[in-house]
DNA sequence: ATGACGTTTGACCTTCCGGTCAAATACACG
DNA sequence: CGTGTATTTGACCGGAAGGTCAAACGTCAT
């Protein structure tokens, strides 16, 4: 394989194969016991690979940690993107609420990979937090305020808004165990969840009467 | 000390104020770092004491985790404990909301190691989560759904209004990297989310105007 | 089929880490 | 002061963990 950073050459089959099901058991592993709590050998062997074999596809535990990180960023950040200043206000932060929610339900590993990073004060993805993420956040921001400004939607903290929104989609992900304990069997979290975020969001938003 | 388990001698002075050194220390090292990426040298180091004097004052470092996430259950449900039956509803929510938001402030690091533990699928507490933490949910839940029936406050969820408390005021403690990074310096991020949050449910809980 | 390159592995190295132990040092109290 | 108990520590142990290496084994294009 000599030098595939510099070299570039295009990725074999059992290259781009392998790195797959690397990735996919490392994700399993470092979501469920943290970077620190996951061993390459843990890895290896989800992957069906012997250590040595892992780390010829990767150059460390750490890379793949990183790999993994910076895969996830642009993931999570895509439904806010996708806020549109055309759309109707109401409609589009519900339409946000419910994609962030569907993200939390269907990729809980990469949330809770994530909400690890940023708990132990996101030492690898801080740049990423200060530069990438502030910029569309205050960008995305800057148009809540203007629906707000317009009376579109409430007259909210744009920032804190989307706060809660992270709050309130992630917590069904990264504190699963715990909504589960308490809601006791014969749930489904997410289902009720959407119902419930949908009342909440809608209630927070309507638009104040105006006098005048 | 010899047996201090057993014969249940008193503890000394020096005893006290070791075991709460070390306690603390800890609770620095697990909520920064997580359990498995702690070890006992750094707790040691912070408390400034020897790795062996450390272990005599506990038997192991899972023995000192456990500790602290007992103690922590405990402070952890005052607040919910606190909501009163014969308070007016909605001052009750709100101020059970400032008193959990207060807490995120004040003790951040706590609600770090909570989060923590639940991220990792709460190996350490889930006999807790299932037993004392889903009987006084139920039970407060309970009383939100009598308040709702009784016109008192909006008909949600009780449940998951629960789970929106936690969500929202946690949030700031553990994604408190998060949240300043985006905000940028000259903010004080409690001090806004205090009054974000009075908003958000003070609007979610106004009872439905009744027809009839 | 063969040579060049891609892939896999067993054995090994080093460091770190949780924990132990015996011996030394402080402390309290009669 | 002296003695029994509490406290502290340097040295050490065994195992785990991240990573390396040389040699063996596959694969594929000519």
């Amino acid at each position: 394989m000599q030098d595939r950073q510099t070299a570039e050459r295009p990725l074999t089959r059992i290259q781009r194969k392998n790195r797959q099901t690397i990735l996919e058991a490392a994700l399993d592993a470092f979501s469920s016991y943290g970077f620190r709590g996951t061993t390459v050998d843990q890895i290896a062997e989800l992957a069906g690979l012997s250590k040595p074999n892992l780390l010829y596809y990767f150059p460390s535990k750490e890379a793949i940690h990183a790999e993994l990180l910076s895969m996830l960023l642009d993931t999570w950040l895509d439904p806010l993107r996708a806020l549109d200043p055309e759309g109707e206000p109401v409609a589009e932060i519900l339409g946000y609420v419910r994609r962030k929610l569907e993200l939390s339900r269907d990729y809980p590993r990469e949330s809770r990979l994530f909400a690890n990073e940023i708990l132990q004060g996101a030492p690898r993805i801080m740049e990423a937090l200060e530069g990438e993420l502030k910029a569309l956040v205050d960008e995305k921001a800057a148009l809540l305020a203007d629906w707000a400004a317009a009376g579109r939607i409430a007259d909210l903290p744009p920032h804190h808004l989307i706060f809660s929104i992270w709050a309130l989609t992630q917590h069904y992900a990264d504190f699963d165990v715990q909504v589960r304990a308490v809601l006791g069997p014969g749930h489904d979290p997410y289902a009720e969840a959407q119902g419930f975020l949908d009342t909440l969001f809608g209630k927070l938003l309507a638009p104040d009467q105006r006098n005048g």
